[in-house]
DNA sequence: AAAGATAATGTAAACGATTACATGAAGGGG
DNA sequence: CCCCTTCATGTAATCGTTTACATTATCTTT
């Protein structure tokens, strides 16, 4: 039913090879013989099929994005940052999502390397040794972004320093009761590094460390609402909040306003991400930005050039983070 | 470097089609070569290679998404319930951002068509009939969301009774100034019927149009918020700002909270949408829930059972929307 | 104008699977 | 015990490209 550059060939007058050539331009093809194919091409319609053409040349300008979630803010900016530049460098883009289930993500790497990708973004779970090798022996290349392991490319922030920022500054605000609500202590990394960052404040600031301004969340709305809801109700409250998510964040902010709290007078509030939400809450969010856009564009460029063959100097890439100062502190 | 099938034929001792046979297990194989082929499978890793497979059995397993921007509130969760039903049906998806650009749009489409994608799902644009036709011709079939057009299957909602019943409930709380921060006219997937719905509502309560009330905004936060300025700011103001988005109700909200007005006592507002972020604001937002998830599940159904010859019944799809009632109104 | 160099195009073998058809082995009926 | 099915497997064509190699056309050079 659809054509082939036979039919084109056959209507052009002239072989395969020819408009092959014509198409690829890589190879000098008379201007004569160039018009008549292209004139054939226009009148037929034709669109060459790429998957022959993957078959012989054995890449398929497309590239797998591993991700727990898509529906989870922080993905979605990421996500479009690598398209767009998978676009200009003429990839597209395979999205499976895991829900960081091993079980599925397995899966998905096994069909990823049947459908020959060309490269594999990851930003699940952490990646294994077992995975690492199996991609390594069928020549995908694997990009991280916001999360790290041995000689691998990776895109990141310092999660340290940002936590770190955070609390810094708000006992720049002369506060010193500060609480974490943080992530999961087993996320190495996000949970782990945050939490260091705020000890690490702290300690710096000769604060001592009070356990029970340590909660640990799951990064999303309910546990930061509840989370803060167990601070408020110490009969030593915390003056200041920080939180590893915005999700949390603003769920602060709501616990915090339904128990009477005037923010950011009587409870201060720093989040995590700058997700879009946060500047329009009221009040709105105090955060630490992640450049998500161009944590994606800066993976996909970097892995885009390793698939180029270039040599790529740097390919463990730490991006910079920015503290956004808003109204809730 | 990669392993074929004649690497397994050959260490199993047995011919490729006797490999492909077993894989595919349409026909017999004996039990005892069975095992031997597992074996060498098991023993060398072997994966079978999708692209070749694709050229010789002309499908793919991959179908298209094709929306606006994936980091637009809507699309995540929408393409979360594609991909989980497309990967039931063992099918991948691949992404395209089209920033509702024409000449984008109209490169992914070929794109797709090159890479013998088996499907398309559209959320972009309306679509034009160049394109359906072209899709038609190349056998590719095409499933529209939130969007319809002539005799293609589409999942959608009622935008008008949705925009209605937002409308008539604010109606039933005894208030009659009512305002629209719709979308733009020109946009007749949701921009018009939501108009449409409001007039109605207030005709059929014998509420006369306040031209002034009305207000064209583009589903962003600012557009929110500088309508709601600005309708405060008449001498007449309204007492409830309908928004055709969740996002510009948001910013109706945190204007509103700006200038004083409590809410939703002296101010309601009523969005639409039902994005996560409606439930964390402060006050939380009533809106109109359209059912993302599901609608992308639907919509993914209905074109694998197409993609599988199953006749479908329905080939137009309309979902129940959903008044959710939180504390804006 | 012939010979050699070069340019333009054609021919056919891949790429790695699936599958129609061919073949050989095993089983069953008379 | 022979012939005919039926079952299990093998052989080879095919899908639509690209590209090494072969061939022919064109251009220099003397």
């Amino acid at each position: 039913m659809s054509l082939s550059i036979k039919d084109v060939a056959k209507l052009a007058g002239v072989s395969v090879a020819t408009v092959s050539r014509v198409m690829n331009k890589k190879v000098f093809v008379k201007e004569e013989t160039t018009k008549k194919v292209l004139d054939a091409i226009e009148k037929t319609g034709y669109k060459p099929n790429a998957i022959a053409r993957s078959l012989k040349v054995k890449n398929t300008k497309s590239i797998g994005i591993i991700i727990p979630d898509i529906s989870s803010h922080f993905f979605p900016d990421v996500v479009r940052g690598i398209e767009d530049i998978a676009n200009e460098y003429s990839y597209n883009i395979i999205l499976c999502n895991t829900d960081l289930n091993r079980e599925k993500e397995k899966e998905y790497f096994d069909v990823l390397v049947e459908k020959q990708v060309d490269g594999i973004v990851y930003m699940s779970n952490t990646i294994t040794d077992e995975i690492a090798d199996k991609m390594a022996s069928v020549g995908i290349e694997i990009l991280l972004i916001s999360t790290d392991y041995k000689e691998l490319s990776s895109i990141t922030i310092d999660n340290v320093k940002a936590a770190e920022d955070a609390v810094k500054y708000i006992i720049s605000k002369g506060v010193r009761d500060i609480a974490l609500i943080g992530g999961e202590m087993t996320d190495p990394n996000a949970g782990l590094p945050r939490f260091n960052g705020y000890v690490k404040a702290l300690s710096e600031a000769g604060i001592s460390i009070n356990k029970d301004y340590i909660l640990e969340g799951n990064y999303k709305y309910e546990s930061g609402y509840e989370g803060a809801k167990k601070l408020l109700s110490l009969k030593q409250r915390p003056r200041a909040i920080f939180a590893a998510s915005d999700e949390m964040a603003i769920g602060v902010i709501r616990a915090g306003l339904e128990s009477g709290y005037r923010i950011p007078d009587e409870l201060m509030v720093v989040g995590f991400d700058d997700i879009d939400m946060s500047r329009m809450v009221y009040p709105s969010l105090t955060t630490i930005s992640q450049p998500l856009y161009e944590m994606g564009c800066e993976g996909m460029k970097l892995l885009a050039k390793k698939l180029h063959g270039e040599k790529v100097e740097q390919f463990k890439i730490v991006l910079e983070h920015k503290l956004i100062i808003r109204e809730s502190c």
